[in-house]
DNA sequence: ATAGGTAATAAGGCCCTCTTACTATATGAA
DNA sequence: TTCATATAGTAAGAGGGCCTTATTACCTAT
């Protein structure tokens, strides 16, 4: 469509992507009478999978501050989503978890997550999107290793 | 072979990486004094590559209302790197090009996008690279072709 | 108990992006 | 010419994602 095509490096088309993802997700979000942002998506995704986490590691895993993650669980808390249990062990800490009532909006967000990633990837063959997942593992870890964080080892590639 | 490892969706993925993409970028361009911000970078790129280009063209390409590079141009503007003229052929429309003083700031630019891109691909061949340049524009052309928005078709409760 | 660290949080701020008006200007009738 | 309508850019306002800097509770070791 474009007869002139600037700068297609690399660096810009992430940000693109990332525009475009976060639209349909906002989008689908909306559709979907969530009431769920992108960034709370994620921290249901997470507390799903890892239950019983306290804040700092959830935040840690997401890469984002502590403090950003609290507006997240705040929403999701009052959503009824999530309950923050005090840790017995350390007072300061808290657990979280999904609650039970969390299930349907889990089910909706799973069945999103995958819309939007059939969308990216049509056209492509399951080996390519393979591909494309382990192509952007990698340059998930080269940009976070190194400068920021670096949480758990991984593997030594540098 | 990290026991736990919530998921690594392409659509989490995608979304992780731009969030690092625009730290370093961030960084990066704070290191450099530029006093620009990755929005106002994204722009001066395209207008250095195509200068003389009408707004709605600009924001048309950036993927964004035109509304939101109104704020970009404004900063860019200020700062003497770019100038609104108006079109001779259509005085509603204003063709905007890179000043000569914006050459410092369009060489750092490239230097940074470069690093970050370098930092990305890191350990990657030349033809993984390019590999993964291709699957993200197609990635982006799924993503936003057939409807920079949601088609919505029929729905249409506006 | 006391200093020092740590987990979560309150407050405040920057950036990105959109939607909804509104102002000029352009264009095609009438 | 004059009017309706469409288009280019903009002002105003809002929601979301993130962050930094304190604060408050609590843990730990001295």
């Amino acid at each position: 469509m474009t007869p002139e095509a600037p700068d297609r490096t690399i660096t810009f088309l992430l940000s693109d992507i990332a525009r475009l993802v976060r639209q349909h997700f906002a989008e689908g979000l909306n559709d979907a009478g969530l009431g769920l942002t992108l960034g709370e998506a994620r921290t249901l995704a997470f507390v799903r999978r890892l239950p019983g986490r306290r804040q700092s590691v959830i935040a840690e895993y997401l890469g984002v501050e502590p403090m950003t993650l609290v507006g997240f669980l705040d929403k999701l808390e009052k959503a009824g989503l999530v309950v923050r249990e005090t840790d017995p062990d350390d007072r300061r800490a808290k657990r979280i978890t999904a609650t039970p009532a969390a299930a349907p909006a889990i089910a909706r967000l799973d069945a999103l997550v995958a819309q939007i990633r059939d969308t990216a990837v049509s056209g492509l063959s399951e080996s390519e999107v393979e591909q494309a997942v382990r192509l952007l593992e990698t340059l998930q870890e080269n940009l976070s290793g190194g400068a920021d964080r670096a949480p758990d080892a991984g593997e030594g590639d540098a």
